[in-house]
DNA sequence: TGTATTTTTCTTGTCGACAAGTAAAATACA
DNA sequence: TGTATTTTACTTGTCGACAAGAAAAATACA
């Protein structure tokens, strides 16, 4: 039973490897269970996902294209280091992609958009009553994809994935460490936002957005800092 | 001489291979040589190059990645086409970046930078003076990719080359069928663009960075109706 | 003991070959 | 002649093996 069914080699699908191992990487880069900086190495991969070196290198060289992993020529690969220095011009890139997001999701949304914005809204309090921070970044990060996906821009959208991708990295290097809890406010403020996109209301959702992500990057700020006056006092 | 000099075979560093071929077939994407839509095959770049298929794929994949390539499973891989109906995502995206990369430069460029940008201004001024138009369209797009490297913010300028690249396509498009001279004025604005940001003026570099998006915009979407009278002429 | 040089080891980059999957061509059939 | 089915041809995806380059280890030398 279990013999045919796990067989141990082969019962994949011809161009599934390659996926497999991206989606799983990133996911584990994005999540920090794979340290930032620490090695990446394809013999070592190979083994794991029971295939040769050309699939997995493939998925690799995708995510280098990312960001998500840095390869010096001809010697190691490593996950991307987080950019602590230059984090201010993360914050003005999150900022701005939120605002314009929200703005073009209330001027171009259509109406099977908002089932969807509402459901991760729905998660996303689920999240926080729960208390799993963890479900929190995921559900946030979701929510505002899909107003993004609503506003019908690709290029920002690709961008604004990136930069929540980044986010969820950066998140989640606070939230292991202190318990601490995405304010209720959040909530809140996620729901004025989809009236603004449901009335359709431009300069409303431009200026939610705003306030928005401002909210976020001074939180994130705050916990910044905080985790240095510690580092400072140990 | 020209034996040992121009070997026929391997005279090539290890990891160069792939930078060549990514960086000739964009090239030629951007320039469309390798017309939107036409069919790419493996084999027949690995003999145009005279190496394996190995690194011919790497620099598919990067290319994908970039979506100047696209891909069907299994099947095929060609020039990604591009989309005229939804032009409008391009420009708004593209007059955005426009904005914000000129009014940071205004506020963080270096000393250094300014020789570099009025290096390509020169190069962009004596294009137009020559009337060549695909030199126009190049020399453009390194100013304010110049400009943007001064704003130095790396996520509003990768998504800004990218902008510039598909412009870089689209521009060539018209460009070879119409001999049309970019404005003289263009020239002159460029010229205030770099007196603003010397002169670290935020908001005027604001303005005229989407003022001069603008004009290009309106220039482009002139040709395109000039071009679609035409077609419906004939 | 400390430094320079050689050797070894380990990782990545490239290759040629084969297998899987798809489209086109050829064949069979009505 | 027109359609359905099989066969062929061609392209991509994967594999295992080998070669090149760089770091680490070992050796030689002062």
């Amino acid at each position: 039973m279990t013999d045919t069914d796990s067989s141990p080699t082969l019962e994949r699908k011809r161009g599934s490897g390659v996926k497999m191992v991206y989606d799983l990487l990133r996911d584990e880069i994005l999540d920090l269970e794979l340290a930032p900086g620490s090695p990446i190495d394809e013999v070592q991969l190979a083994e794991r996902f029971k295939m040769s070196r050309t699939p997995i290198r493939e998925a690799l060289v995708r995510l280098a294209g990312e960001g998500l992993i840095d390869t010096l020529p001809n010697r190691s690969t490593m996950v991307a280091s987080i950019d602590f220095l230059n984090m201010h011009t993360f914050f003005d890139a999150l900022v701005l992609m939120y605002r314009v997001t929200t703005r073009l999701a209330a001027q171009n949304h259509r109406p099977e958009d908002l089932p969807i914005i509402r459901g991760f809204h729905e998660d996303y309090a689920a999240a926080i009553k729960s208390g799993d921070a963890l479900a929190m970044i995921a559900t946030n990060a979701a929510f505002h994809a899909a107003i993004a996906e609503a506003g019908r821009n690709p290029y920002f959208t690709s961008l604004f994935r990136r930069l929540l991708d980044e986010g969820r990295r950066i998140l989640r290097l606070y939230y292991q460490s202190y318990e601490e809890q995405f304010p209720q406010r959040f909530v809140d403020e996620h729901a004025e936002i989809i009236a603004a996109i449901t009335a359709r209301d431009l300069e409303a959702a431009d200026r939610l957005g705003k306030a928005h992500a401002e909210q976020i990057v001074q939180q994130v700020q705050k916990l910044f800092a905080r985790k240095n006056q510690l580092d400072i006092a140990l």
